[in-house]
RNA sequence: GCCCGCGUGGUGGAAUGGUAGACACAGGGGACUUAAAAUCCCCAGGCAGGAAUGCCGUGCCGGUUCGAGUCCGGCCGCGGGUACCA
C-alpha cells in the first residue's frame, strides 16, 4: 500500500500551479475582483510559527475568492526599513542593506515551500529605491498639499551617546547601551499634518462595518474627541508679558471646586520663570529626565513646585488660587495647563493632599448613599460616569440634579453667556513626527539652502538614495548617531532652486510611513509613480485585511489617513478614502517555555529540543525543569518554533492545517508537538482513505448512499459558513467529523468517490497539496485550485424531526423527538408525558410552560 | 496610570440568550500482532453510586431573565496598545 508521502507531492504540485500560474493577479472584465492582504512581516530572517498562521488564513481566503470565481490579488511583500538592521551592523559589523537583503532571501526560501497562493511576481520590500523613491514623490506631494510641515518636538536623549533614543531603547529611564539617564530634548521634526483630519477619522469609523467593534473604540478613544472650556485665569503680578494663564477643561462644572492651577514645565511661564528661580529651574529640568512615553509620564511620582504666583477665579476676584508647576502635565495637550479639582479626580486628590491644598466636592451621589465618604473627610475622589446623574451642591449652571454632561453643557453656555470663556472641541490625536535621525529608513527629499530656505528636491532626482559607502569605505556603524548626519560626499548638495552649496536633509522617515501606503503600491507595482490609476481603481480597496491586533492603532489610522491624503495628492480614487473594507486581526502562537534556576535564583531558559517532556529535565544535564504554559514566543525565552523543522518533518499542509484547527483565529494558539502530529496523522488517514476508495470496482453498489449525501451537503454547507465567518477551527472540526462519517460508510462507489471529491475540495484552501493529490487520484478535472466551489444541495439539508430537550425549572431532565412542524400545545403535552419530567414535577402542578419552536421546552413550577 | 481584549475538563477548544464540554490532544481499556510500531473500536468534567440517577460546575461576587459561558455592574488574573519596536 502505498504511504502519504508529503514531501513529494507538495514539490509535485507547486510545480504545477507555477507552471500554470495560478494565482497570478489578472485584471480581466468578465469576473470581480477580491484583494486580499496580510500584513507584511519584517524581515528578521526567519520565518515565524506566527506568519505561518498569517498567511495561512489569508491564503485559506484567497483560494476560497477563486473557487468562488474572483480575479484574486493576494501579494506579498516586506516591511524592510528599520532600527534591527542597523542594530544588527552595530553588532557584528555588515551593512544593513545586505543584513536585510540576506534576510529577505531566507525568508522567502522559507515560506515558499508552504505552498500559498501568492502572486510573488508583485513582491518588493520598502527597501527598494524603486519604493522609497516613489514615497518620496509622495511626500513632495503632501508638502505641496500642505499635509506636512516642521516643528519643535521632544526626543529622548542619550547625553552619553549624543544620540537620539527610540522608545524601547529607554529601560527604566536610562540609555539602554550607556546606561545613561535620558533626557527629553527639542529638535526641529518633520511633521504630517494628521490632526487636521480627526474628525473626518473618527466619524469615518461608523462605516467601517466589517471591522472588529474592539478595534473601532480603540481608534475612537485615541482620537479622543472631547468638549470642554477653554478660558483663562488672571495672572497676579505675573512676569512681563504673562497676565494670565490660559486653561482647558473637560469638567468646567468642576469649577467651583478649583484648588490650584498646574502648568506643564514646558510651559511658556514656567520657562520664563525658571530663568530667576534656580530651585525652579532644577525642579524643571529633574522633570524632563526620563523617556517621553506616555506610560512613563503618567506612572512617574507626581510632584509639584509652589511657583508663589497665584491667579484669581473667574467667578470670584477675591478668590486667589496657588500656580503650581507639575510633572504631570503635558505641552502638547491641550493649553499645557490646567485647574485642579482634587474632589472629582484621583490624581488632583492625590496632589492636593501631598502639598495640604484644599479639598472640595462640587457634586455628590443623587440619592445620599450610606457608604459614600466626601474626599474631604478623607474618602476617594468621586468621579462617577458622565452619564449618572449626582447633585451639584456647588453648581453653577443648570438643574441641581443633572448628569455629568448635562452639567458640562449648561456649565458651557453660562461660561460663555458671562464671557468667562468659549467651548472648544479638541481632539487627544496629535500630528504624526515622521522624522528619524537613523540611517536605515528613507530619506527626506529636502535641501536647506542658505538662501532659499528649505527646499524641495526635483522630482526628476529622485529617488534620494542612501549611500551605501563612504568615500569609498564602508560606512561605519559601530559609532552612535546617524551615518548621514557625517557623510559629507552625500550630504553636500546643490540648491535646487538656485543652484548654490547646499546640505540635504539627514532626517530619514518612521517606517510607519513606508507600511501606510505599501497596499497601494501592490496594485501596480512596476509603476513610475506611486500608483498607477487604473489599477488602482480595479483593486482597490483591500476586501479581506488580516494582521496582528498590535497594530489596531497606528499602523491602521496612518493607513486611514495616508489613503485620504493620496486622494488628495492625486494618487487614489476617492472611494479608497477606507483603504480597508474588512479587517481581521488574529491572535497570537505561543509557546511553553522550559526554565531552570542558576545558583542566584535567576531563570535559565531552555529550547524544546534540549528537554525530555517524559522526566521533565534538561537532556544534557538532568536537571529538573519549571513549564511555564503559553507564553508568548521570544528569542530570548528560547520558545520560539521555527516551522521549516515541522515542514521538514511533516509537510506544509500539516503545518497549515495545525495552525488553522483548535483555536478561533482571533485567539492565541498554543503550539504544541503533539498536535502537530496529530494534524499529520488525521492528513495521512485522509489519503489512505481516498486511495481506498479509488481502488473500489467502478459503479460498486452499497447502502447508506441519501446518509452519506445528506452528511456530505451539511458539511459543504458549514465548512462554507466557517470559511465565510473566520470559523476555521470550527470548520476543521466538521471536516473531521465527515471524515469519520465517511470512513464508516458503507455507500456504494460512485457516492463515495463524490464525496472524497468534494471532501478534498472543502479542504484545498487549508491543505491544497493534499487536496490535488485525492483529485488527480479520483480523475477530477484540471487541477482542484481551478475547480469551483461545491454548493450544497438544499434538498439535503432539511431535517423531518428535531430534538427537543426538556427543561424544568431551567434545568434538563429530558428530551423528546418530535416531528419539525407539530404545533406548540403538542409538543408541550409530549413534553409533559416524559417519565423524567413527572418525576422532577414530583406531583406539582406547572405554571408556565415555554416551548421554543425546534429548541427547547421549560416547565415552570 | 490610561485605553482595548481575554479567562470553559488533565490540554487546545465547541456552544444565533435555549441540552455546557462538539471536534481534537494527552490518558485508560480492548482488538489485530510472536512482540512492538502503525491502525481500528470503546471509555472519559468533578463528587456520590454497582447502576439508574442525583448534586456541583464556564476566574470571583452580585444582578436581569422562564432560562446566562453568552447580557449588565463590581472585583481578581493574564495579554495587546500607550504616538521613535514592527
Amino acid at each position: 500500500m502505498a504511504r502519504y508521502t508529503p514531501s513529494e507531492i507538495e514539490a509535485k504540485w507547486q510545480e504545477a500551479w507555477e507552471k500554470t500560474e495560478a494565482f497570478k493577479a489578472l485584471r480581466t472584465a468578465d469576473k470581480p475582483k477580491y484583494y486580499v492582504l496580510e500584513m507584511f512581516p519584517y524581515p528578521s530572517g526567519r520565518i515565524h510559527i506566527g506568519h505561518v498562521r498569517n498567511y495561512t488564513m489569508g491564503d485559506v481566503i484567497a483560494r476560497y475568492k477563486k473557487a468562488n470565481g474572483f480575479n484574486v490579488l493576494h501579494p506579498m511583500g516586506f516591511d524592510a526599513f528599520g532600527m534591527p538592521a542597523e542594530n544588527a551592523a552595530m553588532a557584528s559589523g555588515g551593512h544593513p542593506k545586505d543584513w536585510t537583503y540576506d534576510n529577505i532571501d531566507d525568508m522567502v526560501a522559507q515560506m515558499k515551500p508552504l505552498g500559498f497562493g501568492l502572486d510573488w511576481s508583485r513582491m518588493f520590500a520598502t527597501c527598494d529605491p524603486e519604493y522609497y523613491g516613489r514615497q518620496q514623490a509622495l511626500f513632495l506631494d503632501m508638502l505641496e498639499a500642505g499635509l506636512v510641515y516642521r516643528k519643535n518636538a521632544v526626543v529622548n536623549w542619550d547625553p552619553v551617546d549624543m544620540t537620539v533614543l527610540a522608545n524601547e531603547q529607554v529601560i527604566d529611564g536610562k540609555g539602554w547601551r550607556s546606561g545613561a539617564e535620558v533626557e527629553r530634548r527639542e529638535l526641529t521634526q518633520w511633521f504630517f499634518k494628521i490632526s487636521d483630519m480627526a474628525e473626518e477619522l473618527l466619524d469615518a469609523i461608523d462605516t467601517l462595518d466589517d471591522w472588529p467593534a474592539k478595534v473601532k473604540l480603540m481608534q475612537a478613544n485615541w482620537i479622543g474627541k472631547s468638549r470642554g472650556l477653554q478660558f483663562s485665569f488672571s495672572l497676579i503680578d505675573g512676569p512681563e508679558g504673562h497676565d494670565r494663564v490660559e486653561v482647558y477643561t473637560t469638567r468646567p462644572d468642576t469649577l467651583m471646586g478649583a484648588s490650584f492651577v498646574g502648568i506643564s514645565p514646558d510651559h511658556p511661564l514656567a520657562k520664563q520663570l525658571e530663568k530667576d528661580n534656580a530651585d525652579l529651574a532644577a525642579f524643571n529640568a529633574e522633570c524632563r529626565k526620563g523617556g517621553t512615553t506616555e506610560e512613563a509620564l503618567e506612572k512617574a511620582e507626581k510632584k509639584g513646585f509652589d511657583t508663589g504666583l497665584r491667579v484669581r477665579h473667574p467667578f470670584d476676584t477675591a478668590w486667589e488660587l496657588p500656580v503650581y508647576v507639575a510633572n504631570f502635565i503635558l505641552m502638547d495637550y491641550g493649553t499645557g495647563a490646567i485647574f485642579g479639582c482634587p474632589a472629582h479626580d484621583q490624581r488632583d486628590l492625590d496632589f492636593a493632599r501631598k502639598y495640604s491644598l484644599s479639598v472640595v466636592s462640587t457634586y455628590v451621589p443623587e440619592a445620599g448613599e450610606d457608604s459614600f465618604t466626601p474626599p474631604e473627610d478623607g474618602g476617594e475622589a468621586y468621579v462617577p460616569p458622565k452619564t449618572e446623574k449626582v447633585r451639584y451642591v456647588k453648581g453653577f449652571a443648570g438643574d441641581e440634579v443633572q448628569t455629568g454632561n448635562e452639567g458640562v453643557e449648561t456649565a458651557i453656555d453660562f461660561c460663555e453667556a458671562s464671557g468667562v470663556g468659549q467651548g472648544v472641541t479638541k481632539f487627544r490625536l496629535r500630528d504624526w513626527g515622521l522624522s528619524r535621525q537613523r540611517y536605515w529608513g528613507c530619506p527626506i527629499p529636502v535641501v536647506h539652502c542658505d538662501d532659499c530656505g528649505v527646499v524641495s528636491e526635483k522630482k526628476e532626482n529622485l529617488p534620494v538614495e542612501l549611500p551605501y559607502d563612504e568615500d569609498g569605505k564602508p560606512i561605519d556603524f559601530s559609532i552612535p548617531g546617524n551615518p548621514l548626519d557625517r557623510h559629507p560626499s552625500w550630504r553636500n548638495t546643490t540648491c535646487p532652486s538656485c543652484g548654490k552649496p547646499a546640505l540635504r536633509e539627514t532626517d530619514t522617515m518612521d517606517t510607519f510611513v513606508d507600511s501606510s501606503w505599501y497596499f497601494a503600491r501592490f496594485t501596480s507595482p512596476d509603476a513610475e509613480t506611486p500608483t498607477r490609476m487604473e489599477d488602482a481603481e480595479y483593486w482597490m480597496n483591500v476586501d479581506q485585511y488580516i494582521g496582528g491586533i498590535e497594530h489596531a492603532i497606528l499602523h491602521l489610522l496612518y493607513s486611514r489617513f495616508f489613503a485620504r491624503a493620496m486622494h488628495i495628492t492625486g494618487h487614489l480614487p476617492a472611494k479608497c478614502a477606507e483603504p480597508f473594507n474588512a479587517l481581521f486581526t488574529q491572535g497570537m502562537v505561543t509557546h511553553a517555555i522550559y526554565q531552570t534556576k542558576d545558583d542566584k535564583g535567576r531563570p535559565v531558559y531552555h529550547l524544546p529540543e534540549d528537554v525530555d517532556l517524559e522526566t521533565k529535565t534538561v537532556k544534557a544535564t538532568g536537571e529538573s525543569i519549571e513549564i511555564v504554559p503559553s507564553a508568548k514566543m521570544s528569542k530570548s525565552k528560547k520558545n520560539v518554533v521555527d516551522p521549516v523543522n515541522i515542514i521538514a518533518e511533516y509537510g506544509a499542509d500539516t503545518a497549515r492545517w495545525f495552525v488553522l484547527s483548535d483555536s478561533p483565529p482571533e485567539r492565541d494558539v498554543e503550539w504544541t508537538a503533539a498536535g502537530a502530529e496529530a494534524a499529520y496523522k488525521h492528513l495521512s488517514r485522509v489519503w489512505s482513505l481516498s486511495e481506498k476508495i479509488a481502488d473500489m470496482v467502478p459503479d460498486t453498489p452499497g447502502q447508506g448512499d441519501e446518509d452519506l449525501l445528506r452528511a456530505m451537503h451539511k458539511t459543504i454547507f458549514e465548512v462554507t459558513q466557517g470559511v465565510e465567518s473566520f470559523g476555521f477551527n470550527a470548520a476543521i472540526a466538521k471536516l473531521y467529523a465527515f471524515t469519520n462519517t465517511l470512513a464508516k460508510s458503507t455507500a456504494g462507489q460512485a457516492v463515495k468517490s463524490e464525496a472524497i471529491k468534494a471532501l478534498a475540495q472543502l479542504m484545498a484552501p487549508m491543505t491544497p497539496h493534499l487536496a490535488e493529490d485525492i483529485w488527480a487520484m479520483q480523475g477530477g478535472d484540471g487541477l482542484i485550485v481551478n475547480a469551483p466551489w461545491p454548493v450544497a444541495d438544499e434538498q439535503f439539508l432539511v431535517e423531518d424531526t428535531v430534538t427537543l430537550p426538556i427543561q424544568v425549572n431551567g434545568k434538563r431532565r429530558g428530551e423528546i423527538e418530535v416531528a419539525k412542524d407539530l404545533p406548540k400545545d403538542e409538543v408541550e403535552k409530549a413534553a409533559l408525558s416524559v417519565d423524567a419530567v413527572q418525576r422532577a414535577l414530583d406531583g406539582a402542578t406547572p405554571k408556565k410552560v415555554i416551548v421554543v419552536p425546534g429548541r427547547i421546552v421549560n416547565v415552570v413550577v
